[in-house]
RNA sequence: GGGCGCAUAGCUCAGCUGGAAGAGCACCUGCCUUACAAGCAGGGGGUCGUAGGUUCAAGUCCUGCUGCGCCCA
């Protein structure tokens, strides 16, 4: 005998089960339409997170339904090598130990990093396994395995040779903590309660100077200009004189640029072409020099004078008061403006000018935005591909070179006697262009996004020409979330295009963000974080799985709590439980024959159960997760559970005994089946519990089918009418507290004779879901009743001693008062002549027809109360 | 500054192609009715942010406004 409360504890069992059983893997019947998916790779030495746990969830919902339609399914998993993160973490773990990584040596390091990767490398993976996420991890990948690298390097050494990619000096976002370039899409931008300063620059010839508004004033070391709007009327006599720089006593030029903005300070900005990207491209224009006044520690340098070697922040402070000193400071005010930051470590940014590698954009985005225009790829909810489109146009060349030591190298060699360079897929012994053996390589390794831009082609086996690659490339779906869109999506779209002359997936599901449930983004400093793992600890995986698709709803962030998670093992211990009320009840027989006869009940459960596959089918066809869930819940407890199971219990003896238990199974079964995506422990666990499972387990069953043989909309229609009569038997009982133990006898006075028949074939339902004993046709109005008015017909109720007349008029005032805006209401449509001209005559004939029922029912109830009245 | 999104019951949110507002949680009342008290039954509660417009009819379509959030510059 199974215990009454669901506890979760069989999970792990079931997952080792399907794994050891080899249903992760693809069917290999080619008469099977091909279905693939690649997982968005975690960083190989991170925790699971409950952004995972959702993105996940919704994959492996998509992959099991796929499956379990018969689809030939892949899901392809892996981890991403996370340069900046991975080498931070592991240069922490060295210095906890007092061992800087320089000591080291690059290839000691490297070492290292691998060492870590192999240890705490699979455990994002084990944790991704107890979500019971059903990829097949014969194919686990991960972007620094040997092949996945040669995809890599034959993307560069290709790209190089087409010209897209190449080498510049250029300023770039620079984090002096992780030391390296980021690309643009790396730095996030933060609204800092920050100063204004106002410089003085003296003229070189004569009285006065102008006023130079900064934010970074110890950036004015590296100043080669001072600009103005050449279109201000203010300055239009300054332009082309000399002001002296401050402290440093150096001329610089005033020139005009229409990038100067007239509004902010004075009008007069500094031009610092190395340390600012606008005053990048005025000192390209203008063909400034470059003075470098911050290295790429963040210390100043000797253009700083007697400030070398000092911090960036710590010099503005002592800079700030030296020119207070002297008189060049003639005003600070507060002034908010947004400061970079590294997305990985938080550091400010330093904007740098150095030399990069990038690769040249446009041309790769052009059939990337062509094939979304075309339909190719198609994101969902559709709304992303304005966001996608948006970067695509105004898209930037990428800055691939990142200075760390944890990543792919870059596969460029560097001539030391003829300074050409090298670019090739085998490591070279000598220099291409002059033979020289005096080659060195770049040092920089690639942007880690470099590799994930290649993941669909280069999971399936790129640039192998492999079997996979052949069948599942393009996959089917990506699911992912909005915020690596750029980083991420729009990077495989070009290179898939590009390599594989097809985009690299058809559909784009973009899922939301979750969230604490006040709305905040989870993060380990606010200590919000819902950490998925102990939640599987304390509800169960399939309690966490049910809870992220119901609220994924397209569009919306998810506010996720315990309680809620909490609230959907609930629905887990329904399950069981209904599963248990089954059991008790059949494990004496023998299922395995079709019933000849169905009771009324019997049909009414399937045709409902018609419907829902539909629905859950429709939903999950257009991702909408949040609509296939809820409406399994819907019918599973308030149909399945609330109904079908009470009025199973009338047929539990009669003759209809054996079909009722026969269904109840079928249906049961059915249900776990729908279910299986959404919560695949539990069901598998009852399902091998089931006399009529058919296979070896629930993951490789069939999907239910829709039959729509199965739909008997008349039956609906009475049942409908039976549980209304029910519904208002057990509110009249509500209301006068009869207990649900004590059975009364009821009668009902009606002249439709529709609803007489109902009454005469269903009664049995009433008597069990009503807690009735007798129900009755009335001919005449009884004594000694409660009444309540239905399109039915009115009930009655005895009662028990007294009738508490005062009660009942008010409860019946209250019910008038409802009829009374209901007629007012229809009243007001079919008076217009407009409604009656133009609405569609169905609608008019359904009006008419709800306004003379309400007229009806106003009138009963109207005559009870005065009757009560005259009492 | 540009783009996107959201404002519906006390809370969290559904509501597809326009025809008298729904769920879960919370709340109130009554029940240990032999599947389930992690349950059952009943109930209260919303002028769908605001001002206009289109329409016979608008939470649903269009425009302005207000508030909040996100992305990009």
């Amino acid at each position: 005998m199974e215990q009454t409360k669901y506890s979760p504890e069989f999970e792990t069992k079931w997952y080792e089960f399907w794994e050891n059983k080899g249903y992760f893997k693809p069917n290999d019947n080619p008469d099977r339409e091909n279905f693939s998916i690649v997982i968005p790779p975690p960083n190989v030495t991170g925790a699971l997170h409950i952004g995972h746990a959702l993105n996940g969830t919704l994959q492996d919902i998509v992959v099991r339904y796929k499956r379990m339609k018969g689809y030939n399914v892949l899901w392809v998993p892996g981890t991403d090598h996370a340069g900046i993160a991975t080498q931070n973490m592991v240069e922490k773990d060295l210095a906890s130990k007092g061992i800087k990584k320089e000591e080291l040596g690059r290839e000691k390091f490297v070492e290292k990093v691998w060492e870590w990767k192999e240890k705490y490398g699979n455990r994002i993976i084990q944790q991704i396994k107890r979500l019971g996420l059903s990829c097949d991890w014969s194919r686990l990948r991960f972007t620094m395995d040997e092949q996945l690298s040669r995809a890599v390097r034959k993307v560069f050494v290709e790209l190089y040779k087409e010209g897209l990619i190449y080498k510049d000096k250029y300023i770039i976002n620079w984090c002096p903590r992780c030391h390296t370039a980021l690309s643009d899409l790396e730095v996030e931008y933060k609204e800092e309660e920050g100063k204004l300063y106002f410089i003085e620059y003296p003229f070189e010839e004569g009285e006065g100077g102008l006023l130079v508004a900064t934010t970074r004033p110890e950036t004015m070391f590296g100043d080669t200009a001072v600009a103005v709007n050449p279109k201000d009327e203010r300055y239009k006599d300054v332009i082309g004189k000399k002001v002296i720089l401050p402290i440093k006593n150096k001329p610089i030029p005033v020139i005009a640029d229409e990038y100067v903005d007239m509004e902010f300070g004075t009008g007069v900005v500094k031009i610092t072409p190395a340390h600012d990207p606008n005053d990048f491209e005025v000192g390209r224009r203008h063909n400034l020099e470059l003075v470098v006044a911050i290295d790429d520690y963040g210390r100043m340098t000797e253009e700083a004078l007697h400030y070398k070697g000092m911090d960036r922040f710590e010099c503005r402070a002592k800079l700030v008061k030296e020119l207070e000193s002297k008189g060049f400071m003639k005003n600070v005010i507060q002034h908010k403006h947004a400061v970079g930051h590294c997305y990985r470590c938080k550091t400010t940014i330093e904007p740098y000018v150095s030399e990069q590698w990038f690769v040249k954009t446009e041309p790769l985005a052009q059939p990337a935005i062509e094939a979304v225009k075309e339909g190719k790829t198609r994101f969902i909810p559709k709304n992303w591909e304005k966001t996608y489109f948006e970067w695509m146009y105004n898209i930037r060349d990428w800055c691939i070179s990142r200075q760390l030591w944890w990543g792919h190298r870059i596969p460029v060699w560097e001539c030391k006697d003829c300074g050409k360079y090298t670019v090739s897929l085998e490591t070279p012994e000598t220099c291409e262009h002059c033979g020289s053996k005096n080659i060195k390589q770049e040092e920089d390794v690639l942007d880690t996004w470099f590799s994930s831009a290649l993941w669909p082609m280069s999971t399936l086996g790129w640039p192998d020409d492999t079997e996979d690659l052949r069948r599942f490339y393009p996959t089917s779906l990506l699911v992912t979330g909005f915020d690596i869109i750029f980083f991420w999506v729009a990077r495989m779209m070009m290179m898939g295009l590009h390599f594989m002359k097809d985009v690299p997936f058809r559909d784009v599901y973009i899922h939301a963000l979750v969230r604490d449930q006040y709305g905040q983004k989870m993060s380990k400093t606010k200590g919000n974080v819902i950490d998925p793992l102990e939640v599987v600890e304390k509800y169960g995986a399939d309690s966490l799985r049910f809870t992220l698709a119901i609220l994924a709803a397209q569009g919306r962030d998810i506010k996720l709590s315990e309680d809620k998670i909490e609230g959907y093992k609930r629905f887990m211990n329904k399950i069981w439980n209904a599963y248990r009320y089954i059991y008790l009840n059949t494990k004496d027989g023998n299922f395995t024959e079709k019933p000849k006869r169905l009771s009324q009940a019997s049909l009414w459960i399937k045709s409902r159960l018609a419907k829902t596959i539909k629905k859950i089918e429709s939903s999950l066809e257009q991702y909408k997760f949040n609509e296939a869930a809820n409406a399994i819940y819907q019918f599973t407890w308030h149909e399945f559970c609330d109904y079908y199971i009470e009025m199973s219990k009338v047929h539990m003896d009669d003759e209809f005994s054996y079909s009722i238990k026969y269904t109840l199974l079928d249906v049961f079964e059915t249900i776990l089946r729908l279910l299986h995506p959404f919560i695949p422990f539990i069901t598998e666990e009852l399902w091998q519990k089931l006399p009529n499972k058919n296979g070896e387990s629930i993951m490789i069953a069939e999907y239910p089918k829709f039959r729509e043989s199965d739909i008997l909309e008349e039956l609906e229609l009475a049942m409908e009418t039976v549980i209304d009569i029910i519904k208002a038997i057990r509110n009249l009982r509500s209301e006068y507290n009869i207990p649900p133990s004590k059975k009364i006898d009821v009668f009902i006075r009606t002249e439709d004779e529709n609803t007489q028949s109902i009454i005469v074939n269903f009664k049995n339902y009433i008597y069990a879901l009503a807690g009735v004993d007798s129900l009755n046709i009335a001919t005449k109005p009884l004594e000694r009743c409660v009444i309540q008015s239905t399109v039915y017909g009115d009930i009655y109720l005895p009662v028990e001693g007294n009738i508490d007349v005062d009660k009942e008029i008010k409860r019946l005032t209250k019910l008038l008062k409802k009829q009374e805006k209901s007629i007012a209401f229809l009243n007001s449509k079919l008076n217009n002549d407009a409604f009656l001209e133009r609405a569609p005559k169905e609608l008019i004939e359904e009006k008419r027809a709800e306004f003379e029922e309400a007229v009806k029912l106003y009138n009963k109830t109207k005559a009870i109360i005065e009757q009560l009245k005259g009492v």
